[in-house]
DNA sequence: AATTATTTTTAGATTTGCCTAAAAATAATT
DNA sequence: AATTATTTTTAGGCAAATCTAAAAATAATT
């Protein structure tokens, strides 16, 4: 059975909003997806034709153990296409989201077989994410939120939690990437911001906000 | 102006079609696509309004400079993408067609320029036809048609005038592919098939329209 | 030139995915 | 518990791309 780009985009988004094993409503996934929730509804009925998820009306949905295959299977695509445009082609991690979101639904098999030969089975793409091996599983990611990160403890950026434009000019802006190499210097309860420190810079204070964004791994 | 699949699949059809300055007929273009005349009827109109070809009803279509740009560029594509298939991920030659065919209607343009650079800016695909350039210019061929090759001059297939399965199967079962070296050893005009010699193989003949499909360069 | 055959176009429906507006169900508040 | 607010669903429509069947234009044949 195939699926058209617009069911696997309603299987996507439902798998990462499914975090846990709680159900999905229909608002936010009509927010992230930038449509209205009666078109969501409308999907949700159809999906559930196909076996990919368990919906009740008024009661929000869960992706079946197909659903779930699937959904591993467009984010394994995802994920190696964004290693190989920045490992192979060069492009910069910021800017390969929007390309991989089309790759990702190239349907050929023996292309993301190939592909991931030829990139050597990468565990993680360029934002610190895990790729799905082909029977579905991924390693467990060693990162932790930059929020929890113990005071004066060296550690190094390995992903971001968003691919959102306005983080990425902000990260630009304070001049913070994947690699860059930082430390907690205090922890302020009142708003949860943090001071951290960057070599040879001066430390500076960022928001809870992006803290939460950014995860680390302790070097 | 971004246009759908569909509609670049439409004019990409009708590139293809148009060799010459002819125009091209609504039949000829609705088996091409595997779709009815009247759905083309359709489709021209809307093209037309889009200023991609012109179009006067019942006297068929031709591409307009703008429908011919944006052709070049879908078919720089599609052979960008097979030789990649080919050349850095190790597919047959014979087994890229169909891929290409989904891959070439990514749209970013940021990475035809970063995969034509990895790839080296190559000038023919794996069945040696030309590559366009971001200008839209593209190499002549300098391969002719094993019909019009002269008696007992060696030469190397380099290309197929189809990628049809049914061409393919054949040239699998004949033990022909790009890059086999053969000469021709006669010619018979009853029904216009040549008898070819392969090194150290028997010599066989084949058919006219079989010759008719492949190209060879002289060695 | 008139008739027949073919090609092409129009007319009207269908499917997919989306929308707005109104109704129904659930949740929150008084 | 009753009312208000929010969420979700239904109902009815729209645009893209397709189809079938019938009509119109062009081409071929007698």
């Amino acid at each position: 059975m195939s699926f058209s780009i617009t069911e696997e985009n309603y299987i996507k988004a439902i798998f990462h909003l499914q975090q846990g094993e709680e159900t999905v409503s229909t608002n936010e996934l009509a927010f992230e997806l930038n449509t209205k929730a009666a078109s969501v509804t409308d999907m949700l009925k159809k999906l559930k034709t196909k076996k990919l998820l368990s919906y009740e009306r008024y009661k929000g949905v869960r992706l079946s153990a197909e659903g779930k295959k699937l959904a591993l299977g467009i984010v394994r695509k995802h994920r190696l296409w964004e290693y190989f445009l920045v490992d192979t082609l060069k492009f910069g991690w910021d800017e390969v989201h929007e390309v991989a979101e089309e790759l990702e639904h190239i349907t050929s098999r023996k292309l993301v077989e190939k592909l991931d030969a030829f990139l050597g089975h990468p565990k993680f793409d360029p934002h610190g994410d895990p790729i799905p091996d082909s029977h579905g599983k991924m390693a467990v990611q060693q990162q932790i939120n930059l929020i929890d990160l113990p005071v004066n403890t060296m550690a190094e950026v390995s992903g971001v939690g968003s691919q959102s434009t306005e983080l990425l000019e902000l990260l630009k802006h304070k001049n913070i990437g994947i690699g860059t190499r930082l430390e907690v210097k205090k922890k302020f309860s009142f708003d949860h911001s943090i001071e951290i420190k960057i070599k040879n810079q001066n430390a500076f204070t960022i928001s809870q906000q992006l803290a939460q964004a950014l995860f680390v791994k302790t070097v």
